[in-house]
DNA sequence: GCCCAGGGAATCG
DNA sequence: CGATTCCATGGG
């Protein structure tokens, strides 16, 4: 991968292995914008940015060197090198027909507080009413950037009681944010030490949270504290699991992830998202 | 164990 | 078209 700036854009060429599109819908963050053919904004790290993919390159702006190189480097996990991992996979046959109908998928390092706050809305949820509920807080908490509202921060989000929160149409998990926020506040959940524990230590952190169940702290632990080991599974990842591994029977989310470890290990995480992509995208499993 | 919580999208009849 | 289902978690 090389980059070059100029006139407040980063410009991304000989890059492997990254798909805007396939990156931002396969269900890993919440706050972007479709503005036309792979050009998207996102506002993530405090940030506003446009992205444009052409052919091969990648143009980030308004963005300079410094900003790309401390925030979206890291954040677009730009230094993995994902054609190993695909590699790895690719021994399993499922993985790999999932990997060769989405190859530009990156996992992001998001923000750890936006991403388990988010993760939290998105239970029981759809992706277009989390999105919703999350610009909605976003515009009644948050800081305001160009046309854009920042994700608040906690301090902000203290602020937020329940009739706040259940206009931003947070429903029943306007209490789960509010216990987040508490927690987080008092440090009875550390987050900025969450990512040097243990994935199954930082879960068990994670689930002293109200509302915070399994599948909540996955999501948490993998596209924010770089726990890849970890297997997020919702319905969609346990029926693709079921249908290709379990002769289609119902069974139990632990022995999907025991499944998962075993076949996958520390590249857990990475198979989950190829395979979301995939069964989500080919209605896999889905229900007729 | 079972139902409900708030809500709109998706799917059904 | 209206009716039903979906979704992850905790509480009653």
């Amino acid at each position: 991968m090389k980059y070059t700036e100029k006139d407040e854009k980063i410009i991304m060429t000989e890059f492997d292995s990254f798909d805007i599109e396939e990156i931002l819908e396969c269900g890993q963050c919440f706050r972007f914008n479709k503005l036309g053919n792979k050009e998207y904004v996102i506002i993530a790290m405090k940030k506003v940015l446009h992205i444009t993919q052409e052919e091969d390159k990648v143009i980030f702006y308004p963005c300079g060197k410094n900003e790309f190189e401390k925030i979206w480097i890291n954040y677009f996990d730009l230094e993995r090198d994902y054609m190993k991992i695909k590699a790895a996979l690719s021994s399993d046959n499922v993985v790999k027909n999932a990997i060769e109908y989405a190859q530009g998928i990156r996992i992001l390092n998001q923000e750890p507080w936006e991403c388990l706050i988010s993760f939290i809305i998105s239970q029981n949820n759809r992706i277009p009413m989390i999105k919703q509920v999350i610009k909605n807080i976003s515009e009644m908490f948050g800081e305001k950037s160009g046309d854009y509202f920042l994700f608040p921060d906690i301090d902000e989000l203290k602020k937020a009681d329940t009739d706040s929160l259940m206009s931003c149409k947070a429903g029943f998990r306007a209490k789960y944010i509010m216990d987040a926020a508490d927690k987080i506040s008092k440090g009875q959940v550390d987050l900025s030490r969450a990512s040097a524990l243990t994935a199954e230590q930082a879960r068990e952190e994670l689930m002293s949270i109200k509302g915070v169940g399994p599948k909540v702290a996955d999501c948490t632990l993998l596209f924010s504290l770089g726990k890849s080991e970890v297997f997020p599974t919702d319905v969609w990842v346990k029926r693709v699991m079921e249908y290709f591994y379990f002769g289609g029977k119902d069974t139990p989310i632990k022995e999907i992830h025991k499944y998962a470890y075993e076949n996958w290990g520390n590249y857990a995480g990475f198979a989950q998202q190829y395979l979301f992509y995939y069964a989500r995208s080919l209605k896999i499993g889905a229900k007729k």
